[in-house]
Parts: C-alpha cells; structure tokens; sequence
DNA sequence: AATCGTCACAACCGCCGAGAG
DNA sequence: GCTCTCGGCGGTTGTGACGAT
C-alpha cells in the first residue's frame, strides 16, 4: 500500500527482511529455495506479473513464480491480479448506488463477498468485504441498523414468493444462505431512519396469530442490551447455526449451557429485527405451519414435546415491548384461539431463559405455565397501571402501555367468553399467588444478571444502563425464580415496559434511540411493535428451513 | 505539536472444494 | 478411494492516513 514503490519509496530490496519469508515454511514461504516474498507490492512486481498474465492468461498462479521470477506465492499472485491489476477493475470510493446495491446483497447472500462482486463490475470480493466491515463498524458505533427498511420489506417480499425464500438472481443465493448458514443479521432500521417503515402499520385485525407470536421474539428486547461490538461475526455464524440446528434438533442447537455467555443473543436478535411491515403483504405471509420446521411457531408447546423455547430463549435478556405489543396489536378482533396461543407462545421462553428447566421440568409441556404467564403478565401491568397513573397522567408511560395491556387481555378474554383461565384460575387468583421474594436490594435488573445472566457481564452493563430510579420504582419486587409463578409474574421477561425509556425519562443509550428512533416512542410503540412482530416472522421461518 | 482513536485498504492466513493423478 | 495441487473464499491482521482532542 503506501510503501508501494509507485513513487520509489521502497525499492523491493527496500521492502526489508521483515516482509520476506526467511524460507522456514517451505510449503508458504518457500519454493525450489526461492524466497518467497511477502507483503505490499512494487511496481515492478506488479508489472512483472501483468506482463505474465499478458503472456500466459490467468490461472496456473503458481507458474507465476516459475515463469516470470516473481518472488511471490501463486495465492498472492493471483490476490494482486484479482484486486488491483486486472483490467476493468472500478477503484474509488463506492457510489451509492453501489452501496445500496452491496447491502441489498448483503441482505440477500450475507458474507458472500465474491458472489456480490459478480453483481458490482469492477470491484472485487475484497473491496466489498472491506467496505462492509468498515460499514458495520461505523453503524454499530453509532447505533445504526444494517439494512434500510425498505431492503428487509424487499427481502419479506422475496421470502412471501418462495418458500425458499430465494434471493435476486441466483436462486442457491436465498435470503438467508442456507449453504453457508448465514443468515443475514437483518437489523431493523432506526424509526428515524425509517420513519416510513412504520407508517403503514397493519391494522390490529390484520395481524395473524403469527405476528402476535413472533412479538415475543422481537429484537427491542435485544435493542435493550445497548451497542455491543459488532466483531462478532463468528458470533453471528454460531447464531445462525444455532438456528439451523433448531428445525433438527432444537435441544442440540441450542445446547449451550448458557445462551447469553456471549455474544450471540445479541447477533441473533439482529437476525430477526425486521420492522418492515407492510400491511399490504400480511396476508400473504408465509404461515408457520406452512414452513417446514416451524410447527412448533403454530402449534405452540402444548402440540410438541420439543417446543420452540429454545427460539424463543433467544429473546431472554428481553426487557420491553412484548406486553406493549400485545396490548397494541390486539386492540383490534384476533381470534379466540388466536389470543391464547399467542399468549401461551408467548410465555414459553421465561422458564428456560431463566435456567429453571432443571428444576421445573417440562412446564411448557402441561400447559400451566403458559396459563400462568399470562395471568401474571396481566398482573404485572395491573400493578405497573396503577402505579404510572397516580405518577404521570400525561404523557405515556410504561405503565400505561401495560395497562392498556391488561384492559387489552382483559376485555378480550371477556369477550370471547373465557373469564378465566384455561387453567380454571381466574387471573385475580393467579395473581394473589404470586410471590414477590423480597423488594429490598437489587433492582429486577440486578436480579436478573444475578440470577440469570451470570457470566454475561456485558448484558449486565447493558441492564445498568437503563438503571435509573425511575426504573428502580417500576420494578421493586424481586421475584423468586425459581417458582413458576413468579417467574412468570415478573413480566420484565415478556414487557418490561418497553417503549418507556423515553417517557420515563431514563437515559436512553444512543443505540437504543437510533434502534427506536427519536420519535415518541410511546406513540410509536403500538406500530413498531406490530412491524417488529411481522418483519421476525420471515426470518424464523427461514431459520427453520435452515439444514 | 503530540497523542490517540478510527478509517480505509492491502495483504495474508487458513479452510475448503474441485479436479487430476 | 486416496492424496495432492490448485484456486477460491471468507476472516483477520497490519499499517498509513486522517481527524479529534
């Protein structure tokens, strides 16, 4: 680079010892007694190199050497043709053009650089690469999803036209690379970026069962842990191979002692952020029980000895917008059955996520917790309802969000006839047994990386971050988790009052409010749950088809 | 002016698959 | 079927440029 001797900086003599291989790896460094040379080009080597592929074309990298006495591997010779010497090659700065071309790409093939290239004449695999990590680095910092909305919204539709859902071109190329496992880690956009994406949010009758149930995957929860180094793309592959190995063998894909220990909640959160809703398109979304490997997304626990916990554990270190959600998005009709089984799918991850499979086996299979939960999630935004209302009756605040959850559930189970549980508890009663431990010490928060997340500092930071007193008032009780209804009456698993940094005034990491946008969010919150709930559900249903 | 962090880029490394022997 | 070579690919590293402090 700049010790090319273009400008005779450095004469390849110049180069030093230090840029030749001393000939100890014979395989590498060191041919027929030739000392390899490494490191940045000259000119003279470029010309030397040109002038042979003149000669004898491209290919056969390793005559290089032989023929032309270019001390250089056959790898870098043909590294240095295909990045820098070949004709036609596009050097410069991307056009935007370009640079919207590489993230649609990038969304449709993830980190298949070289197929990429073959859709940007002139630049190579190396350029895009280096384009887009520098692109990650740079929005990560700043907060900033990956894909634009409009992107994800092409990727929907590409995904509703096949059940493969096949990339541009190349139909091996899917939206999610199945060959390679990579799933793009489609991030949603920023409301600010994207206000348009949340314009269009589906009336509430629109949205399926399905929507509803991926609410309880939905990225905000994940958007609560804060910036997190993007360097994590291994972290993303194991993601996306987690995934894969959810249609087969869930228990095995999701093996790992603890789902938080790094990184990879975090990328997997991004792979389902899709906020990109278009009610348009929401009837011809793919249902789960149309998607191989997704039965478990439709038919809940309750069908299958091997539910989706393990998806839906995913979203553990949730802290917002399910209960939001749910009380958003079913202000309309949803049917009967569809309420409950949005509402059983939705308290399936909280025993898991909390590691209490082991010492609760099997609730998800007798269909009490999710009876539970939902009683308890209606509890918790009682309490959040009447606490908020003697303190704010302005502006919206979580507990607001809550309550209008609770009337929510409330006048739905009402409606359709079911005053109490399918368990034969009314709610009240649920609610009576529940069992704050203790409300003095530590935050929910604290409890929460004490008890469930604890060797994952970095979340930990994340939860601090919106520790405020404030937050301290909405969530005094600590719960004891390992019992059932506590666990499930702490709703910070499924709402944890989302939206509701803004309004309560807690800081809100520059992250969080590029994630969420710097709209309000409380009155935004009814439609970016509703298109977080949609834009998930290509996503999952293409991890399920993952081999 | 010095220092530090970030960016942009080139190049290398290791792995893998295809093909030939 | 096995081994080896080659080429391709994706990930990572190294380094100068650049801007902020």
């Amino acid at each position: 680079m700049m010790v090319e001797s273009d400008d005779g900086v450095l004469s390849k003599d110049q180069m030093g010892s230090s840029l030749i291989e001393k000939g100890k790896d014979k395989d590498k460094g060191n041919i027929d007694g030739v000392v390899l040379k490494k490191g940045p080009w000259t000119s003279a080597e470029d010309a030397i190199l040109v002038d042979y592929v003149k000669k004898h074309g491209e290919g056969n990298w390793n005559a290089v050497q032989k023929y032309s006495g270019l001390s250089r591997c056959g790898k870098s010779c043909r590294l240095r043709w295909a990045n820098h010497l070949r004709p036609n090659l596009r050097k410069g700065a991307f056009s935007a053009d370009e640079e919207r071309l590489i993230v649609e790409l990038h969304a449709k093939m993830g980190n298949k650089w070289a197929r990429m290239a073959a859709y940007l004449p002139g630049r190579t695999d190396n350029e895009i690469k280096n384009y887009w990590n520098t692109r990650i680095k740079r929005r990560q910092r700043a907060g900033l999803p990956l894909y634009p909305s409009e992107l994800r919204m092409q990727a929907m539709q590409e995904g509703q036209q096949s059940s493969g859902f096949h990339g541009i071109n190349d139909a091996n190329n899917g939206f999610f690379e199945r060959s390679s496992g990579q799933i793009p880690d489609v991030v949603f956009d920023s409301l600010k970026a994207n206000q348009g994406a949340f314009s269009f949010v589906p009336k509430l009758s629109d949205v399926s069962a399905s929507s509803l149930l991926m609410k309880s995957l939905e990225p905000p929860h994940f958007a609560n842990l804060g910036p997190v180094a993007l360097n994590c793309q291994k972290h993303l592959q194991e993601s996306i191979y987690m995934y894969s190995g959810f249609s087969g063998n869930p228990k095995d894909a999701f093996s790992s002692s603890n789902p938080f220990e790094d990184s990879r909640c975090e990328k997997i959160a991004h792979s389902f952020e899709y906020p990109y809703h278009d009610p348009v398109e929401e009837n011809s979304l793919p249902s789960f029980d149309a998607v191989q490997g997704c039965h478990s997304f439709t038919n809940g626990f309750s069908s299958t000895p091997e539910p989706i916990p393990e998806a839906l554990e995913l979203e553990l270190p949730s802290l917002q917008f399910i209960e939001t959600d749910l009380g958003s998005s079913w202000d309309s009709s949803p049917s009967p059955p569809t309420l409950l089984e949005s509402v059983d799918r939705l308290i399936q991850s909280p025993p898991r996520s909390i590691k209490l499979d082991s010492e609760c086996p099997s609730p998800c299979n007798n269909g009490l917790l999710e009876t539970l939960v939902y009683e308890a999630k209606t509890l918790s935004s009682a309490k959040n309802q009447s606490s908020d209302k003697s303190s704010n009756s302005s502006a919206p605040t979580p507990g607001d969000i809550s309550s209008s959850s609770l009337n929510f559930y409330k006048t739905e189970w009402d409606e359709y006839g079911d005053p109490i549980s399918p368990l034969g508890h009314s709610a009240t009663s649920v609610f009576n047994e529940q069992t704050p431990v203790s409300a003095s010490g530590s935050s929910l928060d604290d409890q929460l990386h004490a008890d469930i997340f604890p060797v994952s500092n970095f979340k930990l930071e994340s939860f601090n971050q919106f520790q405020s007193p404030e937050r301290e008032q909405e969530f005094p009780t600590q719960y004891d988790y390992t019992r059932p209804d506590a666990l499930l009456a702490s709703s910070g698993w499924f709402g944890f009052q989302s939206g509701s940094f803004k309004a309560q005034g807690a800081p809100m990491p520059d992250s969080m409010a590029s994630l969420l946008g710097d709209d309000d969010l409380t009155s935004d919150s009814k439609q970016t749950a509703e298109a977080y709930s949609w834009n998930n559900m290509p996503a999952v249903c293409q991890i399920s088809e993952l081999p």
